[in-house]
DNA sequence: CAAAATATGTCAATATGGCTGACATAAATA
DNA sequence: TATTTATGTCAGCCATATTGACATATTTTG
């Protein structure tokens, strides 16, 4: 029940004494590992269900959501990105491309380029996966009160290896901006 | 389950104009969602280096991670906390079983039961698994100040369902207990 | 006690989404 | 022209998940 019990049930304190300054890693912090892995596999829950009713996966979303935020992006990105193999890619990318989700542009400067953009459909997709992530979070901003998108936002940046955060942070400044021009 | 159901299922509409204010389901929550997605990725990435040494992959990490928080538990319970199927963990726990990471016990009331337990071999891994992972924890929390704990049990909290949520604090208080106990 | 339900295990087949390696094509570039 | 780059594709392997059917031991129930 009440949010209490969610402290109470914190633990991981260190033996007496403590205030264990950061970066020591004395007794693993197990709430947060063990509360990761059940927000995340909810948070990513409601979309699955979405999805496999088209015959899609996780993979297929991930691919639908950074083509959306970033409209125009060359297939090498969304590898990097993703972290996985063009031949990897290419099976999911070619259903969605053939499903009429996602649609391939020869680069203007370079046409050696397939720019990637969500076709009306797909569009509409990634915004139904997203509102359905955006009721959750909402869900939780709204028992948490003020500030709880500020804190969230600072931890979860926090949680991102140093070397990458700052790549992460401004591809995801970088879509905002094309979200508001488009 | 909430207030603001689900807002038709979020998205797409957001008539013109507005700032919308949290609480309301609008707009995405790009920033969080792909935060989460991108903490979530380094977080698993450095067990998964070490697993992958091992031959192991993230689902035997699943495996170890409860049976070590959860000594003598039974196929059943573990089956439901993965949410798999028992085949999926036959194969998984078949492997750590016979490379000495868990054992299985009869239980004493009813002998049908094959409880679960880590050998000292399983709860080292177990251990250094988790320990990479506070460190990544503990390295996030020294940067964001006093609180951030708190914060972080908090937003995970209120992002796992609200049906599960109860369930999911009692599962963790109990293995506290117990490993207080070991 | 016999029958039914339970806890677990196993065989077989299938799907998804990763991977590696090799090779092909078109276009840019040195 | 020769090389590099961006992309695609074929073929096969691996890990992890699925469903369905069936086996075994044990507990519970009628």
């Amino acid at each position: 029940m009440s949010a209490k019990t969610a402290a109470s049930a914190g633990i991981a304190e260190r033996p007496a004494g403590g205030t264990a300054p950061a970066g020591e890693t004395g007794e693993p912090i197990w709430d947060i590992i063990e509360l990761l892995f059940f927000a995340y596999r909810d948070f990513v829950g409601d979309p699955d269900e979405v999805l496999s009713k088209l015959g899609f996966g996780r993979a297929h979303h991930r691919v639908l959501h950074f083509v959306n935020r970033n409209p125009g992006m060359k297939v090498a990105d969304l590898l990097d990105i993703l972290n996985i193999t063009k031949q990897s890619l290419g099976r999911v990318l070619k259903q969605m491309v053939d499903q009429g989700f996602v649609q391939q542009k020869e680069g203007a400067q370079d046409r050696r380029q397939r720019l990637l953009y969500v076709t009306p459909k797909g569009e509409a997709l990634a915004l139904k996966l997203a509102g359905l992530q955006t009721v959750r979070i909402n869900r939780a901003f709204g028992e948490l009160g003020p500030g709880a998108h500020e804190a969230a936002r600072r931890f979860l940046t926090a949680m991102i290896d140093t070397d990458s955060r700052e790549h992460v942070l401004r591809l995801i400044a970088r879509a905002d901006r094309a979200a508001k021009r488009g």
